[in-house]
DNA sequence: ATTACTAGCGAGCGAGTAA
DNA sequence: TTTACTCGCTCGCTAGTAA
């Protein structure tokens, strides 16, 4: 599907709602959407093809319903406008226990130089994880700048880029950091900063814990 | 402009602001955009006919910036979105005595690891009865997923399926069961959790409860 | 009444180029 | 380098129908 044609999965998302269904027929939408009736059958055949929506014919007419990639991807429209209008601030989410890869980037000479500039002192060797909600990542960090550690290569091995996002950690400054080759899914950051945090917070699995953005 | 051009007016937004403005040139919104440099050039051109947004050309490159018109346009666009992705956050109700029947599904093995599945432990056996305004219901599960326990039968009977909405009730986890056979109007749900709520909380009827969204 | 195939046409895209 | 004009061609639209 074409990025023109988010007008159409926006009218469907309104007339069916995210999670319902709507019956309809490929008349009313074309009239209600100005275009004809086979443009709309073709578009919502193009929709069915990129795994957007679940399409159900007959000849009384067509159901319609939303799929998972076609509810991400209108998410993801909204969440970039939502980054426009609505500037969000804080970020709460809950600790947890990761397989411990990011302690590998902070114990990394290479990458520990790099930290340090950010933090102005030298990173505690061990990351936190935090979970949370992946569209209130999303919208945290919509419109951020990020500094942007580059990747390099020894004779051993290549080590691969990190996008960082400054932040402040339950008031502590901190980073949030993105290697570009990660494990983690997008419903988890991981986070820097000068000292154990699991310690000075006194941190459990499932503890909540602030994020506030704070100027580079 | 077309209702096909949205995305066009959703990278300008986001590269100049709202109330900001970008300095460019056509060739690299064309090359960001996936479109020609010809093409970039008339759609902004078709954006200024239309006074949406402020064009200032020169030989260096070009300048843009938001009208109100082209604001009003994405805050528009947005909104709808909104309504779609924003429901109702929160439910409030009172406390109810049932008539038992929600107690059925919860003592029903079947189903009782079915909810220990969505609760993460073994639910109570017995679920609280909430009454509210019907609108505020409706609103409240509008485009929210639930999760499905389907129906199943034995040789001495059928049992029908249930829709589950994950909430939060008093700040506990829990779920909104819905069965497809019930005897409630619309007015109420039916809560199950890990314990004994009205114990937990000291309910009586008619206290008022307060229900949250979880995600899954 | 439906959906959707085929054909033909026209809007809109982009290459070339002027300013 | 820019922006933007002209023009040919293509993609996607709609009319006509089949199913």
């Amino acid at each position: 599907m074409g990025k023109k044609d988010l007008y159409l999965l926006v009218y469907l998302a309104q007339k069916a709602g995210l999670y319902g269904s709507l019956d309809s027929s490929t008349s009313i939408i074309a009239n209600d959407l100005d275009i004809s009736q086979q443009t709309a059958s073709r578009k919502l055949r193009d929709f069915e093809d990129s795994g957007l929506i679940k399409r159900d014919v007959s000849v009384k007419g067509i159901s319609l319903s939303f799929n998972d990639k076609g509810r991400d991807k209108l998410k993801n429209h909204f969440s970039q406008l939502k980054g426009l209008f609505e500037e969000k601030k804080n970020l709460s989410g809950k600790v947890f226990s990761g397989l411990g890869q990011g302690g590998f980037y902070v114990s990394t000479s290479e990458y520990k130089k790099e930290f340090k500039k950010l933090l102005g002192v030298d990173p505690y060797e061990g990351t936190l994880n935090i979970k949370a909600c992946k569209e209130d990542i999303q919208e945290f960090l919509a419109n951020k700048e990020s500094v942007r550690i580059e990747g390099f290569e020894t004779k051993k091995r290549s080590y691969g880029g990190i996008n960082c996002y400054m932040v402040k950690i339950n008031g502590v400054d901190g980073a949030i950091i993105v290697p570009d080759r990660t494990n983690h899914n997008n419903e988890t950051v991981e986070i820097i900063a000068p000292m154990f945090l699991r310690e000075k917070f006194n941190l459990k699995d499932n503890d909540e814990v602030e994020l506030q953005w704070r100027l580079v």
